[in-house]
DNA sequence: GCTTAAATATACCGATCTGTATCGTTTGAC
DNA sequence: GTCAAACGATACAGATCGGTATATTTAAGC
């Protein structure tokens, strides 16, 4: 191996055994077992394990985004279309044999407190994706593309979270439909603005179905 | 203290270690000085961590549930309510100032072989608290009442996910209002069953927005 | 009140953790 | 081809891990 390919492969080792184990069950001695690397080599790259930790973070990141928009962008060309195929994309993630849940999530999940840099990586990532379902919905020109990204967003946690327990897809399919049938009902609102107050709608359609 | 109140405090105190750092970060000499327990007695109540983990997990599966159908049951008396109800338990939950998260989740993120009893357990919480949506979602009269738990349960742990990165209850009212929209739109269908296939909703009000 | 089981305190075990030190070997840049 | 920097291998440090052993004190049930 090349030296200048080692800290990556040093990084994508990492986030092989971070997915797979964990980030507290992922020992540095295993690490660099795993990656054929000396000690003294990991910690020339890396002053501690946070660091490394940081770094996986953040390559990851950086890689899993440009292959959402690379994905939607290829499925779709409407922005209306790209907002849902969003979900085909995070299918494809959780069909992958090797699905063990969203890294990001399970890196809070073990770094709760807010000011945990961990922490605070995986919050922004969430954020950057975030933003770039906003970033859809306002060129799908709805009216509140904030609001949007957010609807977009919970489904996509929401389903993310299931099928790390039930290891299968349907739930992000499950929740695409979901977010068809959200976005349609928004448009279908959009063009034809009632005065019905907010809150009121649930105990009108209940009473009298089957 | 009591004896025969030391295992439930033991029990009391990993939960909230848990919550606070995760399972791996819990150490068992932490978990003893916090207790005020000696090793010894901690050993003669669990054989293993493990199997101290695995009761945790138990009794908060049971404690939770009992308290959301308690919440659910006073706060509405309306199956089509009950199940929107839900969600102001969740955000009640999520309020706490010690919320870091679904612990099963958690658990399940930090033992995520799928044959590992932690991550069986976690799963296992998670199937009933569905089932209990099912029941509430039968009560209602839905003509699918898995589908519709399906729905609420996605709901519920994408407001969850999003939570514990956030540290705000904003997603939770979302999620409700996301639920009180697809239940109506539910309803609505039901009543009005149309020919229209499935699938074909999401071009056709999509151009003549905005 | 006696007995017995369970609590306490403490010392200890081997394994593993992150991280460092040492030293010989290899590699890449000039 | 030289030389410095980076590599591999290994040993080790100090702390912590889950779990055990021992010996003493406490408390519950008959």
């Amino acid at each position: 191996m090349r030296r200048s390919e080692i800290r990556g492969h040093l990084l994508d080792t990492a986030l092989r055994l971070f997915n797979l184990h964990g980030y507290h069950a992922t020992g540095i001695d295993l690490l660099i077992a795993e990656a054929g690397v000396a000690k003294t080599t990991l910690y020339r790259h890396f002053e501690t394990k946070e660091d490394l930790i940081l770094a996986a973070l953040e390559r990851r990141d950086e890689q899993s985004r440009a292959e959402m928009r690379i994905f939607v962008e290829h499925r779709a060309s409407e922005p209306y279309e790209r907002l849902l195929a969003t979900f085909d994309f995070l299918e494809a993630s959780v069909r992958d044999k090797q699905f063990r849940g969203c890294i990001f999530m399970s890196a809070a999940g073990e770094h709760k407190e807010a000011v945990d840099p961990v922490f605070r990586a995986a919050l922004m990532h969430k954020r950057l994706v975030l933003a770039y379902f906003e970033e859809l919905a306002h060129a799908a020109r709805f009216s509140e593309p904030k609001r949007i990204a957010d609807t977009i967003n919970l489904l996509h946690e929401g389903a993310t979270a299931i099928a790390q327990l039930t290891r299968t897809a349907e739930p992000v399919r499950q929740s695409k439909r979901m977010a068809a049938s959200l976005l349609s009902e928004e448009a279908r609102a959009a063009k034809e603005p009632s005065a019905r107050s907010e809150g009121a709608e649930q105990q009108a359609s209940n009473a009298d179905r089957a």
